[in-house]
DNA sequence: GAATTAAAATACTGACCAGTCCAGTATTTT
DNA sequence: AAAATACTGGACTGGTCAGTATTTTAATTC
């Protein structure tokens, strides 16, 4: 138990780089194959290291993993997704920036193999799950509530709940698709998916909350 | 590779109960546990059937599970979730009627149970994903789809694209809810789910669909 | 009754894996 | 220099699991 080691002492601290090494093996790793498909052999060779070092630094698999979806939670986002700034053109406009942003981001190979590698953990872990809740989704969510309850506020959209109709914006512009793509069941090709799909939603939603006039 | 057993031949016949129980079985744990999450040994036990036994009826653990989604595929939907009869009452209470229908059966655990699995099998199964999708949300969105060109049709909606309208629709009433299931997050209580996000959904559908005048 | 096949019970094979142990080497502090 | 710790490589333990083999018993057809 060595509680926290970093600090000082004798002996040969413990280097930074291979615990850089094993995270971003199993960063790698988790998504790919899931928690019972990666041995820690499999971690430990991806980063080139022995498996005992591997223990080191984690104490057992789940540890690993806890701090692995940690590391992927907090990396997450750049904050540069989208700013709530209406009035830079317009409100078209800006959904539209806002939607394909966040198309692409949630139908992105590696954000599809995460949410594919959290639902086959499932119930076993509503901490780690909550966190990457919190993390990611709720994050955007709050962000574009912002946008949302700024443009209402200038006029420029009719929102009586802006934390709703967020939810249901980015509902709505994951689609079918998002679902699809978790259970691996192909598109059905650019038809129900792409431009049209988010021209559609932009122009439904707009439908329900432009200021009536 | 006995082609066809069930037709005649000397020799005692497979007993289908047995093969009945051990599908029942697997329909059981499978979506509980995941497909590595449960032996074949817990299974056959399931089943009150030896191994050897489920060996018999099923070649390998891979056909199965596929039989298993096919059997579960094959029985979903009672077909009566909804009908497209317009002009029953108040477009808004129809829309109530299938949203709370489709809301209940989707966030039901063993739905929910459902798609975790298959989403853990992930992109390893296109055919069975494919034929998930078929049996189940393709068959309720094609449903709603003549329900809403039936409206549409009658005047009681405007409704451009009905199958585009009624995966938004879908999309709306599953919401946040039924991803945060998936992966195990706790919900927020009846806040962001419950009556009140039915309402709102309706509410921004009608808003956005109904016959402009 | 004889041949044939299903099913049970049990044991086995081969593989994989989490986690540990060990012997030796490298690196750091005192 | 000495003590302490990290790391490596490999071997090992204890367990699980898919799939197979064997033997025995039961059901069915000819």
């Amino acid at each position: 138990m060595q509680v926290q080691r970093s600090a000082k002492g004798p002996g040969r601290p413990k280097d930074p780089e291979k615990r850089a090494a094993i995270l971003d093996a199993a960063k790698r790793l988790f998504p790919l194959r899931g928690f019972d498909g990666v041995s820690m052999d499999a971690i430990a060779t991806e980063a080139g290291v022995s498996k005992l070092t591997v223990y080191s630094h984690f104490s057992d698999k789940d540890t690993l993993f806890a701090e692995t979806v940690k590391a992927k939670c907090e990396e997450q986002l750049p904050e540069s997704v989208f700013r709530p700034e209406p009035g830079r053109g317009p409100m078209r406009e800006q959904l539209r920036a806002i939607a394909t942003g966040f198309h692409s981001l949630i139908l992105s190979s590696e954000s599809v193999s995460f949410y594919r590698m959290m639902a086959a953990q499932g119930d076993s872990n509503g901490k780690l799950a909550e966190l990457f809740y919190a993390a990611g989704p709720k994050r955007i969510l709050e962000a574009f509530e912002a946008f949302l309850t700024a443009a209402n506020r200038a006029g420029s959209l009719d929102v009586p709940e802006p934390r709703r109709a967020a939810g249901h914006f980015f509902c709505l512009i994951k689609g079918e698709a998002h679902m699809r793509q978790l259970i691996g069941c192909p598109l059905c090709g650019a038809d129900c998916e792409g431009p049209e799909h988010i021209e559609s939603v932009l122009e439904l939603f707009l439908r329900a909350y432009s200021p009536r006039g």
